[in-house]
DNA sequence: CACTTGACCTGTCCGC
DNA sequence: TGCGGACAGGTCAAGT
């Protein structure tokens, strides 16, 4: 599902192909989509804008217009975001790769943007639980308030996290470290990840971690974030790339979706529980 | 106030 | 083979 490192690869592709571009027209397949806008709204609306620039905070993707006007997009756990160019024409060079998706629009195509150029951007979203909202700047402020810190931006120091955790003493780190409010952009997979990569567990109490405890716990936020952004974020189902692949982090999971499979630093068993809502994966044996 | 559960949805997988 | 149910998990609202 798309978190962190998923949004942030499609905003640096998305950069790459919609600055610049125009909307010639939208359609609407599932109307809940683009809710509270009627399709017909929507399409008025939209038609004849031009993207200026393509932004991200937490799993937030920010689609910006010239016009300061912005189409804010939450994929929450299967949306997708597949940009086509016209044909005869391809964003990496070379010949279309069959591989790299199936053909658009599929079945579960939500709407689809035209630009004036004949380039399409398809909203996938299986589960229909993904939205775009046309906004205004006032609006998008109103929406990114109530988020908490980004962790890899620099003002994201052991303080900040050592302040966070005091502050919720009787949660566990898997709690907070899910909670949107208090840190962007965590979901499953990167909380589990995370504190495998600290060689913390995830259902320990936040007053009992010990200061160097917190410090590995962000040093390893921050490098499980970057590294799966180095391999365009993780596939394991439904999360796909702007140009339909898949990204390639999933052999870099340690705990995430590897239940009974062994350890890879000592070869136990990685177990699973449901905590705070979630399955949560760990290593009884690597984890305290 | 803090925490849990249900709702939103559909596809996949499992047991019978 | 088919069917019912559990499960997948981001976020908000409602319930305990």
């Amino acid at each position: 599902m798309p978190e962190l490192p998923e949004v942030e690869t499609l905003k640096r592709e998305l950069t790459k192909a919609l600055p610049g571009r125009q909307i010639k027209s939208a359609k609407i397949l599932w109307p809940k989509t683009i809710f509270p806008l009627s399709p017909q709204e929507f399409q008025k609306q939209i038609a004849g804008k031009k993207i200026s620039q393509v932004k991200r905070r937490a799993k937030i993707l920010l689609i910006d217009f010239v016009d300061t006007t912005t189409l804010a997009v939450h994929l929450k756990m299967t949306g997708q975001l597949i940009f086509e160019p016209k044909r005869g024409q391809t964003i990496r060079g070379g010949h279309p790769d069959k591989a790299l998706g199936e053909k658009q629009p599929t079945r579960h195509t939500r709407f689809i943007l035209t630009f004036t150029d004949g380039a399409k951007l398809f909203f996938n979203d299986l589960r229909k639980f993904g939205w775009a909202k046309l906004i205004d700047d006032q609006q998008v402020r109103q929406l990114v308030a109530p988020i908490g810190i980004e962790p890899l931006s620099p003002i994201f120091t052991n303080q900040v996290l050592v302040d966070i955790f005091r502050r919720y003493p009787n949660r566990t780190i898997k709690q907070t470290l899910l909670d949107q409010a208090l840190i962007a952009g965590l979901g499953n997979i990167y909380t589990d990840e995370a504190c495998f990569k600290a060689r913390l567990s995830p259902t320990r109490q936040n007053q009992s971690l010990k200061k160097n405890e917190i410090k590995k716990l962000r040093e390893a936020i921050i490098e499980v974030l970057k590294l799966s952004i180095r391999h365009k974020g993780t596939s394991t189902k439904d999360y796909r790339r702007s140009d339909g692949s898949q990204g390639g982090f999933v052999p870099h999971l340690k705990v995430y979706s590897r239940q009974n499979k062994p350890c890879k630093i000592c070869g136990q068993s990685i177990q699973k529980l449901s905590h705070a809502g979630r399955g949560t994966h760990f290593c009884p044996n690597c984890q305290k």
